[in-house]
DNA sequence: TAAATATATTCCCAATTAGGAATATGTCAA
DNA sequence: TTGACATATTCCTAATTGGGAATATATTTA
C-alpha cells in the first residue's frame, strides 16, 4: 500500500487492509526496524512512508541479471532452460512426475 | 549460493549449507515451483541453476524507485527522512524510545 | 484536569514453517 | 540383476509467525 509513495497514518492502513490495528502496527514496526519505511509524527498520528533508498540493495542485486531479459541471448537460453524443465517435470501440477526415458 | 550463476547438484549444496539433504531438496523444490531455479538431469544428479528471468518482476518493481538514489534530490530527501527517523526513535536498539518533546 | 483519539505493546493462541529421521524412488556401475 | 549412490517424499515435531484481545502510552481537545 505504501508503494505508491504516499504517506499514511496507521488508521488509514488499517481500514484498507483486512487486519486489526495491532497487526498493522506490528507490520509497520518490523518494516521500520528494517529501514523499509520511515515515520514522522503529525499531531497524534504517525505518518508512515516508504523509504525507497532501502530498496537499493535489492535493485543492485537483481540488476546483475538485467541482461538476461534485455538481450536476445538470455531469452534464447531461457527458452532452452524452460524446455529442459518441461521435459523433466511435465508441468508441475503436484502429481508425481511420470517416469520417462 | 546459486546466485553465482553456476549449476550445482543437490549434494554440493548440502555440503556448503548447514542443512540436511531433505531440507535442501525441499528448498529447491519450492524455488523450482516458484520458477526461481531450473533443474536438468545429469546422470544421477539433478543440476540446479538460478533462472535469472524469474527476477524480472522484482527488477521491474524496484526500478520504479531507481531515481531516488541516482538523483541528488532523492539523496537529500532521504537524509531528511533519516534525520526525522532518528529524531523520533533515537536509534532503535530495542529499548523503549525515550519520551521526548 | 478528563475524555477522546491514535498508536504501540503485551500476552496469548492457532497456524504455519523448517528441518530431521526414515523411507521411497530413481540412476549408475558391475 | 544387485549394490551403491543421489535425490525426493512422508511423517513428525520444535520453532517461528501472525494476528487478536486487552492494555499501555502518547496526544489533542474541551
Amino acid at each position: 500500500m505504501l508503494s505508491d509513495g504516499e504517506e499514511y497514518a496507521v488508521n488509514e492502513i488499517v481500514v484498507r487492509m483486512k487486519m486489526g490495528q495491532p497487526a498493522v502496527s506490528k507490520h509497520l514496526g518490523a518494516l521500520r526496524r528494517a529501514g523499509v519505511v520511515t515515520v514522522v509524527k503529525r499531531g497524534q498520528h504517525r505518518m508512515y512512508r516508504l523509504n525507497p533508498t532501502s530498496l537499493k540493495s535489492v535493485y543492485d542485486w537483481v540488476k546483475v541479471y538485467e541482461h538476461y531479459w534485455t538481450h536476445q541471448i538470455g531469452q534464447i537460453k531461457e527458452r532452452a532452460e524452460r524446455k529442459a524443465l518441461e521435459r523433466l517435470i511435465r508441468l508441475d501440477d503436484g502429481s508425481k512426475p511420470t517416469k520417462e526415458e
